[in-house]
DNA sequence: TATGAATGAGCCTTCATTCAT
DNA sequence: GATGAATGAAGGCTCATTCAT
């Protein structure tokens, strides 16, 4: 449906699409050859450059093709919910049991997001900015139902969040993906909402019993 | 100081990785090509191969050499601070200050960090955990003082500062590092102090639909 | 005609050989695909192959049923006429003229005629050596009708007239082929008849250093 | 002098056009590879991207670099002969035998200078347009001088001769350059300046004994 | 017969690394 | 130590050809 696909056999797209993401999530885009992802996906070489541009139209297409459907999974997760607490925890549960369940492209997604400004960010600045929208939507939501305090930034809270949750998810693909990455979603959401002060927050003023602070 | 090398050969050995910095920080490892190092550092190509094993060894390097100096700054003003939440603030200031100052070497590991698990993961594990090391040994001391909540958990909450400290500066990075990050630090510690949430912390459990906030 | 084939068959036998004319002509063999031929073609690509052994066999045929078709017409035309002087104008003329009638064919001779000794020569010396015996006739016949000088070499003259004419189509082809090529056929006959020497021919001995011209 | 050479053993610039002459010569710039192209020079397939920017860089040069040096010992023996006969005979010998020497520079450019409108005539016109220019001074000259008919066309003749020089070394280089080419030169050049016919010229009119012309 | 998706050999080019000077 | 010309392995990509339908 994405694209025109010939013949009968053309979820060879979809096989290819597939190989890359595990390629490019063990090796790196860089380090990841064309023809070990033709050998992944069961095809020839060849067969890569009759559904893709080129190497690089590879990993674009992992992202607007698989980020989109995620995102649409993430979004229609989060609408169920009514208030910005319950979608924020909803957002934060779907991250990281998505990521879990499909961990190369997690994977892959850690690798890339950061390394190339000019490549991925700039082609795929559209999918990924989506998933910051929905969450200032939601943050937005609870400064209007008063769930969240009204003085924060709404923007700092979405790269706080955003990368909180990467860097959770970054340090379990590292650690080879092992553990349960959704169990940690309820503790961090605890964080998010509360932080780690001890006392409740005054709103914005620094601790009290701090003195040098 | 680093190493037994003096006057003119420690400074070529410097002149490379300063090189190296920029050079990376422009293009990325993969894209990055030796002679252009050499270039940018005014030695020959094969120069580079008198100081340094390889091309990875360069960027290997740089987070030994040059992480090492930032972190023995961190350690340095961090200590002088007193109770966990200064010290936490402390943290926070120095890493955007220091990478506001040093933009490139920013841009070197943001790129990096995450992209090549194998590679400069674990061959840097060592310095970057040091980071980790001190962020915990705040967090601990914290829960000791008081001052934070005992039930959260400093591995955990490491990651989530670390996390979205990278995040930001990431985003800073790729804006084009035109902004003052280091601005940010006290907002960001407020949300981590105290979290988004309208209403007071009640020991871990997140207080959904709140109505008085 | 030329092969055993009828309606449907012989069409698409033509419709790609008059495909590859018009490819060929615009990128030369080399440069041109047998997927851009087919698709000029109206079929498949796999349909080439039906009809022709590879793309060189393409090739082959362009001047194995082109050049055939031409001599055809070349001779007719030529044994209308009854002296030599009159023969190598009309050979001249149906040269210049034919070229001008069917450029992209003349493009693909000029093309490809020098460029690919072993290849086209060796396969089709014989179709063009048809004209080469052609015009060695005519000049013969000139010689024993008294009208030609019987000094002369043959083989050189034929050589002379045939790459002349290469020379002039060649450089009206690259030139874009807009100018009337047959315009060019008279003068061009006077300069073999009658060499470019201000004074008469005295039977071979070039006359040095003129000064009644 | 061509071009800024590095080190000291930098007629590896020759050494690589010299080899690609070689080669060119003897399949065609199509089916010549690069590697061959390589260790005919001795190098490795590095190398020579050191001297030329690519493959085509390699044929362009050639026609350069080589038919400037051909065309400036063409210039320099054409200018000693006085009268304009005796300078075409000049050209005509200087031509014959200059190929014969160097017959592989003779193969490709017969091979490559028609072969490619796009390629090697837009960048070598140039050097090739000294040939032709020269040829034109020369005949204007003869007009001038009355050893030339007037009302022939410098254009059309300069084409003739250089057609029927290509032509002929044409099929010396085809027919395996065995034999004399300068051979040729002589008779040739009588054919130029008196033509092929049996009676004197008298001024572009068609021989009177014809009756059909 | 016709199709066109699939194949995979082949080649140009890059660039990390070496080594003679 | 310093140089930078030379190396050559490696890989992205093309396209003539095949063959299952």
């Amino acid at each position: 449906m994405e694209r025109p696909m010939r013949g009968r056999v053309a979820d060879k797209h979809r096989a290819i699409l597939d190989a890359a993401v595990k390629v490019f999530s063990r090796k790196g885009f860089f380090q990841s050859k064309v023809s070990e992802i033709a050998r992944e996906a069961g095809v020839a070489d060849g067969t890569v450059y009759l559904y893709f541009k080129n190497k690089e139209d590879l990993l674009t297409s992992i992202f607007a093709v698989k980020l989109k459907e995620v995102f649409t999974t993430f979004r229609e997760a989060v609408s169920k919910e009514k208030d910005a607490v319950s979608k924020l925890k909803c957002f934060i549960h779907m991250h990281l049991g998505g990521l879990q369940t499909y961990p190369e492209l997690a994977a892959v997604v850690q690798q890339e997001i950061r390394h190339r400004s000019r490549f991925v960010r700039e082609h795929n600045r559209h999918e990924l900015d989506r998933f910051m929208e929905l969450l200032g939507e939601i943050i937005e939501q609870g400064k209007r139902e008063g769930s969240l305090r009204r003085e924060i930034s709404t923007g700092l809270v979405k790269h706080l969040v955003l990368g909180a949750l990467d860097e959770v998810v970054s340090t379990w693909v590292l650690a080879g993906m092992y553990d349960s990455l959704e169990a940690l979603a309820e503790p961090l959401a605890d964080l998010f909402l509360h932080g780690i002060c001890g006392v409740p927050a005054t709103g914005g003023k620094p601790v009290p019993e701090t003195k040098s602070g």
